[in-house]
DNA sequence: TTGAAAGCGTTACCAG
DNA sequence: CTGGTAACGCTTTCAA
C-alpha cells in the first residue's frame, strides 16, 4: 500500500492525498476526512525512506553505545536513559539509531552520520574534559546536545548536568561539619569531565575549612567494586587512616562495604561513607549506603529533558544552545523508604 | 557530495561510479581504484535514505525497549544486549532502530516498521507464555528473532534462549543431594516464559525425587528486592519454614539477605540460597551469593548471536528457522574469584 | 567496460 | 481547493 495506490482507489492525486495526510490547510474537511479514513482503513503509512528523501530528513537521532573502556561494559542505567530519550523524541516523531563504535573512533562516526544523511542530530555520553567531539560536530554541523559536560571547552553547546562539584563540595562540608578531618575521596577516573568536577569540589571545600588534601586520600580509576574494596583496604592499612570517605559510585561504595566488613569495622560507626550515583534504583542493591544524587531516576530524566532540547535545536537551530543544571540533594534512603544518616558524628 | 558531484569530478557517469564503489565485476581495475580513492578523499558516503529506497532495505534492526510493567525500569543488561547486537549488526552493515511503546500496544509498532518499511526486521525480548507477537510477525512477514522462547506458540521461529528449566532443576536436584526436603522457589512473573520454565523445572526435581512442592513455598511476581525480602520474612515464619530458597534473580536473592539477616540467620549455615541471574557482572553486588548462569556476559553473547541469526534470516529466508539452547551452569563466584558453594549441608 | 534513463515513494512547486 | 510534474540520490536495466 503506497500513495499511488491509495490515491487511485479514492480517484484523487497523489498530491491531494499527501497534503490531507499531512495536515496541509488547503484541502477540503471533507477531503480530508475521507482520505483519512481510508488511509486508517487500508492500513497506509507513508514510506520512511522516501519520505525522508523527500523532506531531508530522516526523523532518527543517532546515539552510540557508550562502553566503558574496561571490560566493555555498558553502564546500567543506559537502559533507562535511552527509554527516556526515545519516550520524548517519539512525541515529535524521531526514533534513536543506535551504533557501536568498534574501536575509539567515534568522530568517524559522526562525520559519516553526516555524510549519509543517516540521522538528524545526536546524542553525546560521557564527556570528557576538553572533549574533541564537541568541535567535531560543531565543525561538521551535525546538531548535538551531552549528557554532561566539558571543562575546557569553550564553544557555545547544549548540554544537561548534575551539579557535581556542588554535591561533593556539600558531601564534603556536612563531613566537616561532623568533626571529620581525614576525609578520603574515592572517584572515577578524572579524564572524565565528572570525576575532574568532584573533585574540584571535594578540594575546595577542604581548602575553605583550612584543611589540606592528602594525596594518599584521593584515588582515582575506573569505578568497580574491586577498586573500591582495595582502595579502603590500602587506606585502613595507613598510619593515620581516614575517618570517613566520600565515594563516586555506589558500586565502589559496595567495595567499601566489603573491606569494612573484612577489617571488622561498622559503617556508620567506625568509619562514615557517603556515595553518590546517577539513580537511586540503585539502592536495591546499597541500601544500607548514604547516598546522594539528583533526583529519583535522574538518568532517565536527563534523557527525556534532552530529547527535547534536541528536538528544539534542530527545529529552531537559532535560539542559541539550551542548558541545564540539575542540583544534587542529599538523599539518604532505603528501598523501604527514608532511613537516618549514617555517617558518624565524630569525638 | 553525492554521486553527482562525484561522477562529475571524475568525468565519469553516476553508473560506473556506483558499480565501482559496490563491487560489481565489469569494472575496470584502475578505474575502480581511481574511483576509490577519490570517493575516500572527497569523504563521499551515499545518501542512507537514496540507497534504501534504491534498494528496498532500510539496513536498520527494530528494537522495541524493554519496560518491565512495574516502574517502567529497563532491565540493566540491555545495554550488554544491545552492544552485543550491535557490533555483530555492523558487520553486516545494519544498525539498530531503538523505539519505545508508549503503552502495551508492540504489535502496532511492528504493523507499522513494516508499512512504513522502516526496518528490516526486529528483535523480541522477553517472550511471554503463548506471546502473540510471534504469531502477528510472521502474518505481516517482518523478519524476527526471539530473545527466549514461547511455550504454546508451534509456530517455528528463530529464538536463542538459556536452558532454564534444566537449570532449575539440576540446582533443586544439588539441594535435594545436600539433604533438603523444604526448598522454595522465589520466582518471576510465571506468564513469562522464563519464568515458567524455571517452575517446570523445579517441580519436575522434585517429583523426581518423589518430593510434593508445596505451593506455600512457591510464590511469583516481579523480580525486585523486596519482594525476595518479604516472601522470605514470611516463609521464615511459617511453622515449617524452609531449609533452602531457589531463587529466579539476584535482584530479590539480595531482598532474601536482607531478610536472613533481620531474622540473625546466616545465609549458607542457617539457610541455603542459590540465585540464577543472567550476567555475572551482578556479582558485583551480590558476591555472596551462590550463583547459576549461562555463560560470563550471557546477555551480550544473546545479542551476538541473534544478531547474526536475524542477518542470516534476512539473506537467506528459506533456510528455516535458527535456534540455539544455552546450557546453564552451576557457577559459584565472587567478584575476587571463585568461592566455597554456600548452600548448607543438613544434618 | 561504460553510459542513459527509468524507477524507488514521497514532498513541494507551480498552474489552474 | 485540486492536479501535474520536478526533485530528492541512489540502483539497476537496457543499450552501446
Amino acid at each position: 500500500m503506497n500513495l499511488k495506490t491509495l490515491a487511485e482507489a479514492l480517484g484523487l492525486s497523489q498530491t491531494t492525498v499527501s497534503r490531507a495526510l499531512n495536515g496541509y490547510p488547503e484541502v477540503s474537511a471533507a477531503t480530508r476526512r475521507r482520505v483519512e479514513e481510508a488511509a486508517a482503513q487500508m492500513g497506509y503509512r507513508p514510506n520512511s525512506r522516501a519520505k525522508g528523501l523527500a523532506t531531508g530528513r530522516a526523523m532518527l537521532i543517532g546515539q552510540v553505545i557508550p562502553t566503558s573502556t574496561e571490560h566493555e561494559m555498558v553502564n546500567p542505567v543506559f537502559g533507562d536513559f535511552v527509554a527516556g530519550a526515545s519516550q520524548n523524541l517519539a512525541r515529535a516523531g524521531y526514533d534513536i539509531l543506535l551504533t557501536r563504535v568498534p574501536g575509539d573512533d567515534e568522530g568517524k562516526v559522526y562525520r559519516e552520520f553526516r555524510a549519509r544523511g543517516a540521522v538528524d542530530g545526536v546524542i553525546v555520553q560521557a564527556p570528557a574534559v576538553n572533549d574533541e567531539r564537541i568541535a567535531l560536530l560543531n565543525d561538521i554541523g551535525l546538531p548535538f546536545v551531552v549528557h554532561g559536560r566539558s571543562t575546557g571547552v569553550d564553544l557555545p553547546y547544549s548540554w544537561i548536568d548534575v551539579n557535581n562539584t556542588q554535591a561533593f563540595r556539600r558531601a564534603t562540608e556536612f563531613l566537616i561539619q561532623l568533626g571529620h578531618r581525614r576525609i578520603a575521596l574515592i572517584n572515577g577516573l578524572e579524564r572524565m569531565d565528572f570525576a575532574f568536577r568532584r573533585r574540584k569540589g571535594y578540594t575546595h571545600a577542604l581548602e575553605a575549612a583550612g584543611l589540606s588534601s592528602d594525596p594518599i586520600l584521593m584515588c582515582t580509576d575506573e569505578m568497580t567494586e574491586e577498586f573500591g574494596f582495595k582502595k579502603t583496604r590500602h587506606m585502613l592499612s595507613l598510619e593515620d587512616p581516614p575517618t570517613a570517605i566520600i565515594c563516586s559510585s555506589i558500586l565502589s561504595a559496595i567495595g567499601i562495604r566489603r573491606a569494612l566488613q573484612e577489617a571488622g569495622l561498622v559503617m556508620g560507626r567506625d568509619l562514615s561513607v557517603i556515595t553518590h550515583d546517577d539513580d537511586l534504583s540503585y539502592l536495591k542493591n546499597g541500601q544500607d549506603l548514604p547516598i546522594f544524587t539528583a533526583t529519583r531516576s535522574s538518568v532517565r530524566m536527563a534523557g527525556e529533558l534532552l530529547a527535547d532540547a534536541l528536538v528544539q535545536l534542530i527545529s529552531a537551530p537559532d535560539e542559541g544552545p539550551i542548558t541545564r543544571l540539575l542540583e544534587a540533594q542529599l538523599v539518604v534512603g532505603s528501598s523501604t523508604g527514608p532511613a537516618p544518616l549514617q555517617a558518624a558524628r565524630l569525638g
